[in-house]
DNA sequence: TGCCAGGCCCTCTTTAGGGCCTT
């Protein structure tokens, strides 16, 4: 059972970057965030039921061969919106990864009731002065040690959430702010830069 | 590391164009 201030942290890895175009989901991964610490994870690899192209087997590292023996995205993603449940979801650049989880959980009749906050927009915001707001590029800026491979479903939404709490510490000592709750970031996320100072220290 | 799309965001803008970010 989920608490109240549950969150999720997810990354998909897919064949391509529309699933308006036929991509589809090849790998799907989340960390549960409870009062800032990890803990639950799920990860799991899905056969999307054809050949992935050699850009992706290079992208993400996941081969063909891996994808032989795992199981397909309809199981996999009933799984995944098990793990979900009513939580709110975080992603880097969510709405690449809203549009896949929209898209797989509709082709199996499920849905989510949870909000999505994108994390990059509120890097763009926190982090104004970032060589750019890649994930890879954020993680280092902020000198959060990282020591895997990125482009892997839980690689990437570990190190998601890693950003996500160093932003959220980052803002409540800017601004002398406790529990920051996930509105307010869904309000960063969507404030003007020009205005994003203003509307922290009114808050 | 590219192409495919789509949302955000900036600007030499809004009757538009192009870069960023995700795979």
């Amino acid at each position: 059972m989920t608490s109240a201030n549950s969150l999720v942290v997810l990354d998909f890895e897919t064949t391509g970057l529309s699933p308006n175009m036929g991509d589809r989901a090849i790998e799907i991964a989340g960390v549960r965030l409870e009062n800032g610490q990890v803990v639950d994870s799920f990860q799991s690899l899905m056969n999307p039921g054809r050949r992935v192209s050699g850009f992706i087997e290079d992208y993400t590292g996941i081969t063909n061969e891996m994808l032989v023996d795992a199981s397909a995205c309809e199981t996999v993603m009933g799984e995944f919106a098990d793990f979900i449940g009513d939580a709110n979801l975080v992603a880097h650049n969510a709405s690449f990864d809203q549009r896949f989880l929209d898209e797989e959980l509709a082709r199996i009749g499920r849905s989510y009731t949870g909000e999505f906050v994108c994390s990059m927009l509120v890097a763009r915001r926190i982090y104004q002065d970032a060589p750019n707001h890649q994930l890879g590029t954020l993680i280092k800026h902020v000198n959060i040690p990282a020591d895997g491979v990125f482009h892997r479903a839980l690689y990437d939404s570990q190190m998601t959430a890693k950003l996500w709490q160093e932003m959220l510490e980052s803002i409540e000592s800017r601004y002398a702010l406790e529990n920051i709750p996930f509105a307010l970031l869904k309000k960063i996320a969507r404030t003007p830069k020009k205005n994003l100072h203003k509307m922290l220290q009114a808050y």
